[in-house]
RNA sequence: GCGCCCGUAGCUCAGUAGGAUAGAGCAUCGGUUUCCUAAACCGAGUGUCAGGGGUUCGAAUCCCUUCGGGCGCACCA
């Protein structure tokens, strides 16, 4: 159920009515409805709602857009029980004011939705796949792979209450140059701790977790490994290692609330010879030429600055080729909509993934990229350097303990992807008013605390068609009622424009309207009709608070 | 040099397919508790939407340009 979509197809509908009245009357003139918005105006005391429908005519009509808007007026056919009044105003705006009642419909519907007020009524038959964090599985989580876990992951959701069935991915980066130098570094380290002569690689994995890892593998395969060749040997000690990091990551992305449907290990692609497959199909379409012994994809007719190259002059295909081949992969497993979450340091890669896309003959537009900003920590008002060089690299692991991950999560959701983030971890530990995800939350404990108080009093929760909700007229009342109405259709614009910071600001914002109601007005009195109708209001909220939190991935505390 | 993103109140940021008088939180100052949790509420001030030009009935939003910040421009991923 979807209160304001549903008005404003009402509205809309009328409006259509009306102009082709208008037209067959020939009291006025056009080829097409345009596309005109009907929106929620920021000004109260211009209406519920308005259509800039005239202002857009007024061109191709040839007539002053005033005139075209009383002309729709009049011939408008609406409800009385929905609208009260319809207005022309300002350049030409018609401004509907809808009978107040409407919003004592609100609470029953989302007491009978519960869980699910918010979500779109039915399935809409699409399949979406969101791919995130997808981090390299030869370091550790950094900020930029949380705040990748936390975007993903809330889209994720967003997609689902709209209707979407929707399938998280984790692309494994098993394969390819970084992985033999992991490889090679896991030999040195190994030889080394055994004490046999070794030599590390040029700017090979220096790090401590290299070391613990390989320290592991001398526990499970002693020193055996030393009888096999090289190769053998590096590929025993990286099968090991990724298999023990890969675990690391699942467990700790669990631990930010994370559960992926599909782990995809780029190996399968090399090993299936779907990357040689898609490679030959896009020469047999024209799209490689050779150049120097190396093969490029002639991106640049898409849209790229630069040709790619997709085959080395050794052979060895490149990380894109394989990435073809990943999302072609993608396409063929019938997603007709595929999300990838990138850093922003990848978004030269975006042109040329669409290119490949279309060259196989897809819709680019089925391909969408999200392209995050990075984090900048900071603690004690300083910046947080973050450097694997001086080991202040903060994990998500640490993240987690520090700050936990309700507060993690709401803060990386909280900002548009495609800005920067100053994730400030002392005001993020900070159990005060500074805090948004505490003033979210506290919303949710104060309405559990008045039920609870309510119980303790034996006064027993009213069914919800038995009571009248007419009573709710305080202007606080009001607006929270208005405000619960908005969440479905602030969903299903999240989803529209893959924007996840609007769910925590709706939360915010609603959370406030109720703090604000709590210090005005008591749900506790002897009048029995007035305290049923708080009673279910509250109930409302506490559905809805936890439905956006839940949505984000944040708990909705009973106490706190 | 070329390309992409960003520039909105002292700070951190919203701003929904171009709409009416640009919003919120924090910070600052003042007030509120015999009452369901004061982790709250109420009140007060702040803007050349980086600058300039253009399109439009109308621009923070679209186009051009200048400045400032970030990131890309590998036979790395």
């Amino acid at each position: 159920m979807n209160f304001i979509e549903d008005i404003k197809g009402q509205l809309r509908e009328a409006i259509d009515e009306a102009l082709k009245t208008l037209r067959n009357n020939e009291k006025l003139v056009f080829s097409a409805i345009p596309d005109y918005v009907i929106e929620v105006p920021r000004e109260r005391n211009h209406g519920d709602f308005a259509a800039n429908v005239a202002m857009i005519m007024a061109r191709e009509a040839r007539m002053a857009p005033r005139k075209i808007a009383e002309l729709i007026t009049e011939h408008l056919s609406l409800k009385p029980s929905l609208v009260r009044k319809v207005e022309v105003a300002g350049a030409g705006f018609i401004n509907f004011y809808l009978n107040p009642d409407w919003v004592y419909s609100v609470p029953p519907v989302i007491l009978s939705m519960g869980d699910d007020f918010g979500r779109a009524a039915q399935k809409n038959g699409k399949k979406v796949q969101v791919e995130f964090v997808s981090a390299n599985p030869t370091g550790d989580l950094h900020m930029g792979n949380a705040r990748g876990g936390a975007i993903g992951d809330t889209l994720a959701n967003i997609l689902d209450a709209c209707g979407y069935e929707v399938e998280r991915e984790f692309y494994i980066n098993d394969a390819g140059n970084q992985i033999e130098l992991f490889g090679a570094s896991l030999e040195a380290r190994y030889l080394e701790l055994l004490g046999e002569p070794f030599s590390m690689p040029e700017s090979g994995y220096m790090g401590q977790d290299v070391i613990d890892t390989v320290k592991e593998a001398i526990d499970e395969f002693g020193d055996c490994l030393l009888e096999l060749n090289s190769e053998d040997r590096r590929r025993k000690l990286t099968g090991f290692a990724l298999d023990r990091r890969i675990e690391y990551i699942r467990k700790t992305l669990n631990r930010f609330g994370i559960e992926y449907d599909v782990w995809f290990a780029e190996s399968t692609l090399h090993e299936s010879g779907e990357v040689e497959a898609v490679i030959k199909e896009l020469a047999d379409k024209g799209y490689i030429y050779e150049m120097d012994g190396a093969k490029w994809f002639k991106s640049t007719l898409f849209k790229d600055e630069k040709d790619e190259v997709v085959i080395r002059n050794n052979g060895v295909p490149t990380y894109f080729a394989a990435d073809i081949a990943y999302h072609r992969n993608k396409f063929q497993r019938g997603f007709d909509w595929v999300i990838n979450v990138w850093g922003a340091d990848h978004h030269g890669h975006v042109a040329r993934m669409k290119g490949a896309m279309e060259a196989l003959g897809y819709d680019p537009d089925r391909l969408d990229v999200v392209l995050m900003q990075l984090v900048r920590l900071y603690r004690g008002g300083e910046i947080v350097r973050m450097s694997k060089r001086t080991g202040t690299l903060v994990t998500l692991d640490e993240l987690i303990d520090e700050v936990g991950k309700d507060a993690a999560r709401f803060f990386f959701v909280m900002r548009s992807p495609d800005s920067h983030l100053d994730f400030d971890l002392d005001l993020a530990k900070k159990e005060g008013q500074e805090n948004p995800v505490y003033y979210a939350q506290y919303a949710h404990a104060r309405i559990c605390s008045i039920l609870r108080q309510s119980r303790a009093q034996d006064i027993e929760f009213p069914r919800v068609e038995d009571t009248d909700l007419h009573v709710l007229k305080e202007p606080e009342e009001l607006e929270l009622l208005r405000k619960l109405a908005e969440f479905p259709e602030e969903v299903r614009i999240a989803g529209r424009t893959l924007a996840p910071q609007r769910i925590p600001h709706y939360v915010l914002d609603l959370a406030g309207l109720l703090h604000s109601f709590y210090n005005h007005h008591r749900v506790i009195t002897d009048d029995k009709k007035l305290r049923d109708a708080r009673l279910i209001l509250m109930q409302a909220v506490k559905i809805t608070i936890k439905n956006a939190l839940n949505m984000i991935g944040v708990n909705a505390p009973e106490r706190m």
